[in-house]
DNA sequence: GCGATGTGTGAGCATGTAATCATATATCTG
DNA sequence: CAGATATATGATTACATGCTCACACATCGC
């Protein structure tokens, strides 16, 4: 960010862009979103809420069916945490993990059906 | 990769990583999914498709409605294009934008329901 | 045709990310 | 308590990404 500059771009329609202005999802809301989504953009963590829609997994269970070593497994449990995706509940040695709320297995579901329908 | 290494961690519940592992999407389901869900994973693009969710828009309203350069919006127009997340149409010098089908409102909608929910 | 306008795109740069490795922490077993 | 096991995490590295800048391409008005 040099300088703060506006967009010198010519309007073709100022009523289509003050609407559109007025209707558009403010910075912060768009930030949350794109950090939702962006939880599910990434293989690995897609996998990992795909094996938590069915049954509970313990980090070394998970690991193993992903077969990906448990540390890559952690630090994507870790991100997929701090974004609400999955909770845990800790049992002696282990930790098992289950999705967060069933708004995420919704979300999951919904690209399921836009990458089927195509 | 330098090793085709398999997981040696220590199964806890094997019998719950067959099944977990029955149900697993594949792997290309993975990475599609992944795709579509990172398509959405910046907040440029949140703004973009929310623009388009109310009105179709040229490139050039499209950068005065999120006060971005022509050139940046462009850019992440190719990545929305090739994802099929958004279609065009050229009338004259313009090219007016569109979301690609309803399935992109519903995913998106589905997001906002989730980050609006907490 | 010529200049202006709207859009697309490659190069370059700054930043972000996902895996590995090594290691720390916590809990169990004996 | 000592060693083993389950998980978490900082550092590092290789690679991806989003913007700007410069410029190419297409279309319009003259």
């Amino acid at each position: 960010m040099s300088k703060e500059e506006r967009c010198e771009v010519t309007y073709i329609d100022e009523d289509r862009v003050r609407e559109a202005s007025a209707r558009l999802v403010d910075g912060l809301a768009a930030t949350r979103l794109a950090e939702t989504f962006k939880a599910l953009s990434d293989p690995t963590r897609v996998r990992i809420i795909s094996a938590l829609s069915h049954t509970e997994l313990c980090v070394c269970d998970l690991a193993a069916t992903l077969g990906m070593s448990q540390s890559a497994v952690s630090h994507q449990l870790r991100t997929l945490r701090q974004l609400r995706l999955v909770k845990n509940r800790k049992e002696g040695r282990q930790v098992y993990y289950t999705l967060d709320d069933d708004h995420i297995y919704e979300l999951f579901r919904c690209g399921l059906d836009h990458v089927n329908h195509d």
